[in-house]
RNA sequence: CGCGGAGUAGAGCAGUCCGGUAGCUCGUCGGGCUCAUAACCCGGAGGUCGUAGGUUCAAAUCCUGCCUCCGCAA
């Protein structure tokens, strides 16, 4: 099958390699402007422009895909189906509509539930215990399309953002090329999504990833693991800013000092008091400096027991 | 030239303002105590103070260039 392959981040990359080792013709592959990012405002690459270079496939990169002059190249590229893969970008509906097969998307959640930009995140916060990938077709409306094949996995204990996004990104190319297998051989069966089960993941705000040891030890630790590594939860150590990594819970149902109060250190981490219960902390990052593991900071900063996290500086 | 912080022993930090013996916690190595231990006691090793110059009798410390790392913002 001819494809054209449309996605930009990180998790998009393992789905285009699925396609790549596959027998399927990667025709060209669509991904977003070059950003400037990071310090000094540099110009990078998305990891899947990277990809799509080493492995001599055709990329464009459109400010919009309403401007005829994308829709001409994709008429005369001719794929057989588009795959989209957090592309970032919505699709006019003649191109949705432009391939034999149309376009189908992998999305990082079983859908209906977390449709849009931060699916991995939203399931890890709210302590779900399964999560997977749903292939939809797509169709107008974010995504909205009916449901084509599914994969679930179940989520570890103490399992972060980063582990699942990574897990799930090979899972995506894995339900990707069974779903087009489906499709060839006519065996595909749409069906809708319950709009009852609906619910939305939003981009991430910085003030979603703010710590609040006032909430139950287990919403603490799934708030830090949701955004572990990357963007990272935090709060405040006086005035310093402090992000948290690598939580877990510690199962109890007592209350410990105050919420937010460093209990002890140890080999394992740092324990900090919430409102109920108590969680360990594997790593800590202060602002301006590398993240390191919570028994390196206790070895540079003893007098931290006793001391309290906070919401703000 | 987007804004800001930081490089000192394997790790994490103090010392820099005000120049004058390289310091702390952890780890590590050796010994001791113990039924035993991640506990405790004693002892040891380990550092071109990021780098290149400058000032000085003397620079981790003051001045200048460069390299590297990190936070914010996007």
């Amino acid at each position: 099958m001819r494809i054209v392959f449309m996605g930009t981040p990180e998790f998009a990359v393992e789905s285009l390699k699925a396609l790549i080792g596959s027998t399927h013709e990667v025709c060209a592959v669509f991904t977003r402007r070059d950003a400037p990012k990071n310090r000094g405002m540099k110009l990078f690459p998305p990891p899947v422009k990277v990809c799509a270079a080493e492995n001599n496939i055709p990329v464009y990169q459109p400010v919009s895909l309403k401007n005829e002059k994308w829709k001409r190249i994709l008429r005369e590229i001719s794929p057989d189906l588009i795959v989209v893969a957090a592309y970032g970008k919505i699709l006019p509906v003649d191109i949705l509509e432009m391939p034999k097969y149309g376009c189908i998307n992998v999305h990082a959640s079983l859908l209906p539930k977390y449709r849009g930009a931060s699916p991995i995140n939203a399931a890890v916060l709210n302590g779900e215990k399964t999560s997977g990938i749903t292939i939809i077709q797509m169709a107008e409306g974010i995504d909205t399309g009916d449901m084509l094949h599914k994969i679930s996995t179940d989520i570890a204990e103490s399992e972060t953002y980063g582990q699942l996004h990574d897990r799930l990104a090979l899972i995506g190319g894995q339900a990707l090329l069974e779903a087009i297998d489906k499709i060839e051989k006519g065996e595909a069966h749409p069906e809708k999504q319950d709009e009852a089960e609906v619910c939305y993941a939003s981009m991430i705000h910085t003030e979603d990833t703010i710590i609040d040891f006032a909430e139950d030890s287990t919403d603490v630790s799934q708030r830090i693991r949701a955004y572990d590594p990357q963007p990272g939860a935090f709060c405040y150590l006086g005035d310093t800013k402090a992000k948290l990594f690598s939580a877990s819970l510690i199962p109890c149902e007592d209350t410990f000092g105050n919420p937010g109060e460093i209990l002890e250190c140890g080999k394992k981490g740092m324990t900090v008091a919430c409102k109920k219960g108590k969680v360990l902390i594997g790593e800590i990052q202060l602002a301006g400096g590398k993240k390191m593991p919570a028994q390196a900071f206790y070895a540079g900063h003893r007098d931290i027991i006793g001391k309290v996290f906070t919401k703000q500086g």
